[in-house]
DNA sequence: AGCAAAATGGAATAGATATTCCAATTCTGA
DNA sequence: TCAGAATTGGAATATCTATTCCATTTTGCT
């Protein structure tokens, strides 16, 4: 392809975006990073909107255009604003398009889940109590350590939590199971037990629950309901209910409350003493 | 509805277009039958170009838009351009205020996670192409075995991937990095990999993927950039975007994603011979 | 460390584009 | 047919956007 000359269709932008961003100096990487992931935007926003969004000064997205092979922003906006084939009419409509592409093909599942996880987010503002959650983010950073419980369906949970935790500085325990031995005595007086559970129930998280709260220690629950095998233990409960597409639910509801409240309580924690 | 106030939405817009539409001056029903039938086209044009198409000058057009309750041509551009591109501008400033102002109570904190988590989810539809999609789930379901790493904030998908393949009795293998183990030697041929990995890439990652392309094992990417570190190796690409929260995102579209990508397989995989 | 080259930020400028205004034209109704 | 109102065309202007330029900072090299 000719070095100088400016892509002429979608495909050798991405070919010439690809052959680019090899090595590229850190704000030319951010247009380089900004412009891939928001390809869509190009054709409808300003260089401005695009510079801020990729945090740099219009200049430099300016720049980025001309090594791309256009002129400037302008030719690089008019090659996507031609090939923009319009369409996407609302929210509704396209989940609709993805739906009538036949049964179980993958898009088509993959517009039931988005369908069932925005609903399970929407239902997540009515399930949780803020008292409720504001007790538990409390109750968490006040912990000395923060023990993160969650297998089978729930372990991806902990382990985003454990994450985060961790990034954000807060002493955190993950528990695996891993070799089936079960660390319970790590779990000392002034730690937290956030454990994550949804039916069926795994019994090892059960058990650690049962133990701790013999031990008075305090137990935040994840869990899908009010009355599951964890409610005899008191526990500081969140409820999140996952509205399910067949067999199979994507927990993205139960994903974005655990990233509140982590980052909650890593927001909140005290520094260290 | 307001005659006076501009349509806020894309439903609005239709029907005061149908409204105003009864009686109309030869020019302005110019203006009034090309915009029916272009919609699309308005988020991209300039007046100009619309005037030249609907066969009237620049200033009838004009007028037309203000019939139509709009300022002027370009609040009605707005509408049309913010539709498309969704309405999720600069969330991350939100979120930013949000800290700054010591508002981050965990509820008001879940309801932006919620919001984030809804709007990630509806562009969703935007970034995965279905073709790929499709392209994906049939690598995968021919596959042997099913290869499935993602560390850091990836290892949380991996595992619900895996979780979700070993309940669907679709063979599987997650690597895990456990002990700094790399069991690169486990992927055969007609094995496929499955590489989760957002910014920042974590590099046993991108060395495993490395080291399959090397020996011709298809890989099938999750990430968020198409020009990432994974894109030398030109794996199958599944984008995902995700607005964050300084290091933080709730995971909840790659987790849905995820899903609906783990039970097409699921559902396609041919019973093994 | 010290120099040269590369990269960057930001303000100044050039260029497009939207918008307004008013004179010219076309309708409407007696 | 004619007066008056409505409509229209097009040029003038205001506003917004892209682009350039250069002083300053950063990087890479010896």
């Amino acid at each position: 392809m000719d070095e100088n000359a400016s892509p002429a269709s979608l495909k050798a932008f991405e070919e010439r975006l690809l052959e680019v961003s090899e090595n590229l100096p850190k704000r030319l990487r951010q247009c380089a990073d900004y412009v891939a992931a928001n390809r869509d935007r190009i054709a409808v926003s300003t260089v401005a909107e695009m510079a801020e969004g990729a945090g740099v000064q219009p200049s430099a997205l300016m720049r980025f255009c001309q090594i791309l092979g256009f002129s400037g922003f302008s030719e690089m906006q008019r090659l996507f604003r031609e090939s923009y084939v319009g369409g996407w009419p609302d929210y509704s409509t396209r989940l609709q398009h993805l739906r009538e592409k036949q049964e179980g093909s993958p898009s088509a599942l993959l517009g039931e889940f988005v369908d069932a996880g925005r609903a399970s987010l929407e239902s997540l503002l009515n399930t949780v109590d803020p008292a409720t959650l504001t007790e538990a983010a409390n109750l968490l950073s006040a912990a000395n350590v923060i023990h993160v419980v969650g297998l089978g369906r729930s372990f991806s949970t902990a382990t985003y939590m454990a994450y985060i935790f961790e990034k954000m500085e807060v002493p955190c325990v993950l528990h695996t199971s891993l070799g089936k031995l079960d660390n319970r005595h790590a779990i000392r007086d002034g730690d937290v037990l956030l454990a994550i559970t949804f039916s069926p129930y795994s019994s090892p998280t059960l058990d650690l629950v049962e133990n701790a709260a013999a031990r008075n220690i305090p137990v935040v629950a994840m869990t899908d309901s009010a009355i599951g095998p964890l409610a005899k233990f008191r526990p500081v409960t969140l409820l999140v209910s996952e509205v399910d597409f067949g067999a199979f639910r994507s927990p993205a509801a139960t994903l974005c409350l655990a990233t509140a409240l982590a980052v909650s309580v890593g927001t909140t924690k005290p520094v260290a003493v």
